[in-house]
DNA sequence: GCAGCCGATTGGATCGATCAAATTTACTGA
DNA sequence: TCAGTAAATTTGATCGATCCAATCGGCTGC
């Protein structure tokens, strides 16, 4: 195998100096169109291609991203971050940064993993991913002025000072609502987390609001709190359907827990799910979409954004998130409460 | 801020050379005990820490693995490679190695991504997953002797030299179908994929060992080949249903496959999965388990072992499977076929 | 007393790039 | 013609570590 080509090799084949050919690379503006020519041919004919290390060591940039793989905790929610993560490695790839992974157990051990990832003057910035109630890893990072950008907004009290991106949470929940009020529902639960979880009081707070707005009253009956767990579901499903005057539609907070509803609703319910993994795919349940890609590409674009000029204005996007109808909301069996007039149940529009 | 601590700055505190606190770090056999210790204190006292990109400028390793991250499916299969990820990020860690992402849509591309890793001289080794006939990826690495190992095994005619780790698929569906037979069934179907896919073939083959060990006949019209999705899982289920001599169980190639078998089962049908994911566990799947973390942790000690010793006897490793064994072959009504004598079709043992 | 040796420590060169400043070239205008 | 200037190119220093060869100090043995 030939030697590694190096600046000075290209430069010697192209006849210039090393830093001819570097700048031919950095900043091919201030070279003349002739010997930028030569020097690409010597580049090409050698395969040269810099060091990343002996780049690093001057510049002090390490064209790298960390960002956090998530301990597995065996939901089936998991597959949202996989695809954040897909697309912003993607993304990072074209933008010739590169992504660095790494794991922690919790919050203290998250922030000493910094340490360790940044002592070396590596890594040129932070991606986060599921930011809650007082989080310690933003107020660190924001500290030490490290670039970064969270995908999740800053749930805290005192807002930091960060760039973020997040999903609309309750718009999605809306939209979910608002989606089984058009089929005709009046009676619509709402299966959610315990109180406390930004994102659960977020969703559930789109329920209520296309409740109001369709002047219906929040049955604090059909506000059911369980853990996300497709058990839970199940459980919290069976309940509502033996209450004296049972909903006929149920918007979850997560697909662990719409699956378990449908388990057990044999068409006696509409249900929605939420994060569209592709179990709600496959099962044809109807689910809020997160738009990930464009979250994951937008995050990432914060984050160089900070790390090109460190002092510029922080940039924050609350995304929209969209409902994939399928099945579970659409072939529904009967509709005790004002039914529609058309007899087939199937969607309006 | 203070300046970043350099051996420079830690030789000066501790009054020794630049050259001794390197020592210190890299051979702390050859530096007088006394002198060893203060440089720890010099060292502790400036939180120093060697820069990773002059490190790897004069050694030439860079300290990180690569792995390509597998295209969104959109299966519910994605959270096994997600395990496998954490646990080879996990165990790198602590090698102090670190796990670098890169996408790519094909192999040829994927080819044209190692040049773009490689040529910037950086990336120590890769980690390759999803083998399979006529990869061209490790005869590309191989020839060129760059160090790797694969999760999967060189399915190809010639056998490719190269360390790779793998899980016994076969074992892993004859243990489903010996299950099957424990409890009591005698026709068992086997619900797979088209021939061709080395794994499908693998786990396919289990199937009939478990049969023929059993001194049964392996009827042609149970062995099923469709795509590896929920609805022909549907489908091909209940088709072996309308069967005149129907099977009693089925053993699947994936939870995909199986969920959508179990649809529509209503307990006509004990049905086993493969691979374990969340959803089996949540709705009471038996599926064939992967030690997916032991076999992350011996693909990685393998790349490790061919980076530091490239000439060394290469290693290769074919890990045991096991069945997590749930309701969904526990809780069957009704065994037609020869009964057992307990009238509660539980597990024997 | 001194050559010989070994273990501990040191200084200079180097990896491959960029930065900063100096130098050369090309062209303009008095 | 030649100083003046802008553009193009080159030279030397530097980032922070390791490699390599040289040096230092202490001890043995003749």
């Amino acid at each position: 195998m030939a030697a590694r080509a190096t600046l000075d090799s290209v430069a010697l084949l192209a006849s210039v100096s090393r830093q001819t050919v570097s700048n031919v690379i950095n900043s091919p503006g201030i070279v003349s169109p002739s010997t930028a020519e030569r020097v690409r041919q010597a580049i090409a004919e050698l395969g040269y291609r810099p060091s990343r290390a002996a780049r690093q060591l001057r510049t002090r940039r390490s064209m790298m991203l960390a960002l956090r793989l998530e301990p597995d905790r065996g939901g089936i929610n998991g597959s949202v971050l996989d695809r954040f993560l897909h697309a912003v490695v993607d993304g990072a790839q074209q933008a010739s940064y590169r992504v660095v992974l790494y794991t922690a157990a919790d919050d203290a051990e998250e922030v000493a993993a910094y340490d360790d990832l940044l002592a070396a003057s590596d890594l040129d910035g932070f991606l986060l991913t599921s930011t809650h109630h007082g989080d310690p890893r933003t107020a660190w990072l924001a500290e030490r002025q490290i670039p970064f950008s969270t995908f999740g907004r800053p749930w805290g009290a005192i807002e930091q000072q960060h760039s973020w991106v997040d999903v609309d949470g309750a718009a999605g929940s809306r939209a979910a609502a608002s989606h089984l009020l058009e089929h005709g529902h009046r009676r619509i639960a709402f299966l959610g987390w315990p109180a406390g979880s930004g994102i659960g009081d977020d969703r559930r707070s789109g329920w209520r609001q296309a409740l109001r707005e369709a002047g219906l009253q929040v049955d604090p009956a059909l506000d059911v709190r369980v853990a996300d767990e497709l058990a839970a579901g199940r459980d919290a499903a069976t309940a509502l359907l033996d209450l004296p005057d049972p909903p006929t539609a149920l918007v979850c907070a997560s697909d662990s827990l719409a699956l378990g509803a449908v388990s057990v609703s044999r068409g006696r319910l509409a249900v929605t799910g939420y994060d569209d993994t592709p179990v709600a795919r496959a099962v044809g349940l109807t689910s809020v979409s997160q738009p990930l890609v464009a979250a994951a590409e937008e995050c990432l674009r914060q984050v160089l954004d900070v790390i090109a000029s460190p002092h510029a204005r922080l940039h924050t996007a609350l995304l929209q998130p969209t409902l994939s109808v399928r099945s579970s909301t659409t072939d529904l069996i009967a509709f005790p409460h004002r039914p529609l007039t058309d007899t087939a149940p199937r969607r309006r529009l």
